[in-house]
RNA sequence: UGGGGUGUCGCCAAGUCCGGUUCAAGGCACGGGCCUUUGGAGCCCGCAUUCGGAGGUUCAAAUCCUCCCGCCCCAGCCA
């Protein structure tokens, strides 16, 4: 090809450029790769969470600004921690997080006859071994980071001894551990990876895919890149640990002879407030710590579908959070924040009143109600308005009143105005308390001269609150959610305490007898995310029964007053 | 005291390969203001004389060289 001939370096339709993109923008200039296929290779041991988002994002994301494609491959190599239930949980949550791989659904357990004769060409080539030596052995001649290890005793083992050993290996001759193949390559390299790894194992389980086919399985080394060789994988990313795998990634391939993919590593996300890695997250659900793997307080794909999360925020959060190698831990008020971009655009609003506080408006006829417009959303006019019945006996939000305000307060307190949402300015003339001494009612006036929530005399009020009428009003469970964990970093515990010690015993409130407006009964089965006026956004819950909504909070709004609350506070103590 | 990575504002992150009018982008957070029938949303302004540190090369360095320091990963028949 002439220099004139030369392809133009084509740029990532979406504009967007990191590192990876750079590699590959250069692969497709100079010629390595004519094309991009990329894959996602989750092994079902667990269920997904944000941080495999992050990897699908990049990997379908980079796929399609190349119009390229993506693989999903299973990579169920290891038969004693997977499971049929996150296979399927996989599936769910990667089409839910809004990505397609069509018909290209893949298991490393389809290769493993590919990987056996594989494994017989190394053999036969001299680059491959039966051991015999126990596991304790095979560590203790591996040597350690600064010494070299010592070859096997059985590493010369001739090329027919090997074939017959492995093949019998997978006749099942032989029980669990008493025979490993390994690879011949270095037992002084620096590199450990590279101290004649094992290649294949004896494991005599039923494997979810495989069903009873296999005794023996390929260990991950030797059954990743061959798997994303066989598919014509161009690009392989992963995480950064597997960085000192890289040479021993491209041995293997280059020992076979067969299309070899550019692996390249990225930096895993970790997000402040949780904690990311899958043992850790399966030992939240087995001890119970959560409800589940759906538990709305886990960062799994599928807690944070149950609270209400949006595919389109976490997409949109992965790319703000970019892709580099720095191993980094993105604040979670990042993730708060595209939610709320997200769901304030389309999120319809209603009114419910979380903790109650009678209010009776002293003034208003007896039995009358009034059908008050309210707009559907005043972000998105064509949302429209809806009728909101409006009467004598209301509720408030207790935390909406103060009997003593501080300087700051602007809401209801004793002799103060202020407005009803679309419906009328109101004046606290009592408090009422019970025999506690604490505040059970209010008595209050309305200026009817305000409907809609407008003084003709351009008098202004310095609070807005949500109300909603007792007669109308429905009763449902809403429960709240907090940070899993009290700290910003979980691992930063008291001595001789873990991870567990750092759990927020407040990261679930459920609050029972809410009120709620009548208009959201439309919404009690349907899993619409909603935003609660000055509450937050929220969405039903699969608990939700007929008789019996459950809605979880999203997150919250942005809440200034909580923000000089605290400050305040902080300030005088 | 082996090997592989990585250090740019509180948190992410461009720029580093090809040193100089992109040369310290952008986002989140934070602070201030405007506006407001959600203390929501929106809008405006502010926020790194400095790029882990020290030397050096150069007319010019976050970008090149040298040395030093910190942090992460690797000694599973896990992935």
């Amino acid at each position: 090809m002439t220099p004139t001939d030369e392809p133009q370096a084509p740029a990532p339709a979406s504009g967007k450029s990191d590192f990876i993109r750079d590699i590959v923008n250069d692969h497709l200039k100079n010629g390595r790769f004519d094309r991009v296929l990329t894959r996602f290779p989750p092994e079902p041991n667990g269920y997904l969470h944000i941080g495999h988002a992050k990897s699908i994002c990049l990997n379908f994301g980079v796929a399609r600004d190349y119009h390229g494609k993506t693989n999903l491959r299973f990579d169920d190599t290891n038969p004693l921690k997977e499971s049929q239930e996150y296979i399927d949980s996989i599936k769910t949550d990667i089409r839910w997080l809004g990505f397609d791989w069509e018909e290209r659904e893949f298991y490393a357990s389809d290769y493993f006859q590919q990987l056996y004769d594989w494994a017989v060409v190394l053999i036969k080539a001299g680059k491959a071994f039966v051991d015999d030596s126990t596991a304790d052995q095979i560590r203790e001649m591996r040597g350690t980071l600064t010494e070299p290890g010592k070859p096997s005793p059985w590493r010369d083992r001739s090329v027919e001894e090997n074939l017959d050993l492995f093949e019998r290996m997978k006749a099942g001759e032989f029980p669990d551990g008493s025979k490993v193949l390994r690879a011949k390559i270095d037992m002084a390299s620096p590199n450990i990876n590279l101290r004649d790894p094992v290649m294949v194992r004896i494991l005599h389980a039923p494997h979810p895919h495989a069903g009873d086919q296999w005794c023996i399985y390929p260990m991950y080394d030797w059954a990743h890149g061959q798997s994303d060789s066989l598919e014509g994988i161009t690009h392989s990313i992963c995480t950064l640990e597997f960085e000192d795998h890289r040479p021993l990634y491209e041995w293997y391939i280059d020992q076979l002879g067969i299309h070899k993919p550019q692996q390249i590593e990225f930096a895993r996300l970790n997000l402040t407030y949780t904690v990311m890695s899958k043992r850790r997250l399966l030992a939240l659900v087995q001890e119970k710590l959560v409800r589940g793997w759906d538990d709305p307080r886990m960062p799994t794909l599928s807690g944070m579908r149950r609270r209400g999360y949006t595919p389109e925020a976490i997409r949109a959060f992965a790319e703000k959070v970019g892709v580099a190698k720095n191993d980094s831990v993105v604040d979670f008020s990042l993730l708060a924040f595209c939610l709320r971009e997200d769901l304030n655009k389309r999120a319809p609003r209603r009114m419910a009143v979380l903790r109650p506080l009678k209010v009776t408006l002293e003034n208003f006829p007896e039995g009358q109600v009034e059908e008050l417009d309210c707009q559907n959303n005043p972000e998105d006019p064509s949302a429209g308005t809806r009728k909101v019945p409006f009467s004598k006996v209301l509720y408030i939000e207790q935390e909406d009143f103060r009997e003593d305000p501080p300087k700051q307060f602007f809401r209801l307190a004793p002799g103060r105005e202020v407005r009803l949402r679309y419906a009328y300015f109101v004046t606290c003339r009592e408090v009422v308390k019970n025999a506690a001494g604490e505040v059970v009612e209010l008595k209050c006036t309305y200026d009817p001269a305000t409907r809609g929530g407008d003084a003709p005399d351009g008098r202004k009020v310095k609070a807005t609150l949500h109300w909603v009428s007792a007669a109308h009003a429905f009763d449902a469970e809403v429960r709240l959610y907090d940070h899993l964990f009290t700290k910003s970093d979980p691992d930063d515990a008291e001595e001789g305490r873990d991870w567990r010690s750092n759990l927020n015993p407040a990261s679930l409130e459920m609050l029972k007898g809410c009120k709620l407006e009548p208009a959201l009964k439309d919404l009690r089965q349907a899993g619409e995310r909603v935003q609660f006026e000055r509450m937050g956004y929220f969405v039903t819950d699969p608990d939700t029964t007929p008789g019996a909504p459950v809605f979880n909070r999203t997150v919250t709004l942005k809440d200034t007053w909580a923000k000089i609350e605290k400050k305040a506070g902080a300030g005088s103590r």
